[in-house]
DNA sequence: TCTTTTATACGAAACAAATCGTAAATTGTT
DNA sequence: AACAATTTACGATTTGTTTCGTATAAAAGA
């Protein structure tokens, strides 16, 4: 029986999970070197917390050196779509287009992104 | 001077600020008999939920009869951009586009929202 | 070999969020 | 007036997150 529990990931977590995304994988070392760049953090915080994300399901770990090999249990795109949802739910009345028209509105989006999106759309409409 | 700390309210003041949001202003019963109807929390909970939005300034509250009456203190719209910049930050790198894709991937969009976000992306680049 | 560095494990503290019980005051009902 | 219901205030508990200190073991360097 495999693990489908759907995990929300903190926001220490996702910093977290966006290294492991970036590098594939990697020690916790290599993980910290990089939180560190952003923000004021001790290495033995980046261990537990990698410790408690991999009790919890999120990462998975290979020890079978000494130095742990860590990678994210989830991939990018399905961790995004879940929680993406979660925060249309908790936000936009679980309206997709709101949360689009907001986000275009309020961000700066270049034109090349705009086309990007114009034809994603012309496609989802063939549909 | 106004107060411009930007505040990031939890889950739980979230579904709050939804029903102040829709109703305009309301009690502390008010908002509770809404809470209620989608999960399982006691009267002085919603009460003191309520309270600590008001010390953190999330929202606002005319305590001048004995049932006090709460309103939120920042609109929706607002509240929306703000967190959807923290969220697009977290998850998506920054980049709105980004999110706006993975949206209309993963969530049933209507022909008629798409429309909606055609004609919104066309005067956009406009200008 | 001896020392220093690096890694993991573990426990505990500090903080925050959510929950509810109880008390006190006011209002409404009979 | 007496009683019941409603409301606020306050404190305490529980649970989760973030933080780091210390201990121990392994590896690397002298």
């Amino acid at each position: 029986m495999a693990e489908i529990k759907a995990l929300k990931p903190t926001e220490s977590e996702l910093e977290i999970l966006q290294v492991l995304w970036q590098k594939g994988e990697a020690t916790v070392r290599q993980v910290h070197e990089e939180l560190v760049v952003s923000r004021d953090i001790g290495y033995t915080t980046t261990l537990k917390l990698m410790q408690i994300m991999n009790e919890k399901g999120l990462v998975e770990r290979n020890d079978s050196s000494r130095t742990h090999i860590y990678k994210a249990a989830s991939d990018k795109e399905n961790t995004q779509k879940f929680l993406l949802n979660k925060f249309i739910g908790n936000l936009f009345g679980g309206s997709s287009s709101q949360l689009v028209l907001q986000a275009l509105g309020s961000q700066k989006v270049s034109a090349a992104e705009l086309d990007q999106i114009q034809s994603f759309i012309d496609d989802l409409k063939k549909k």
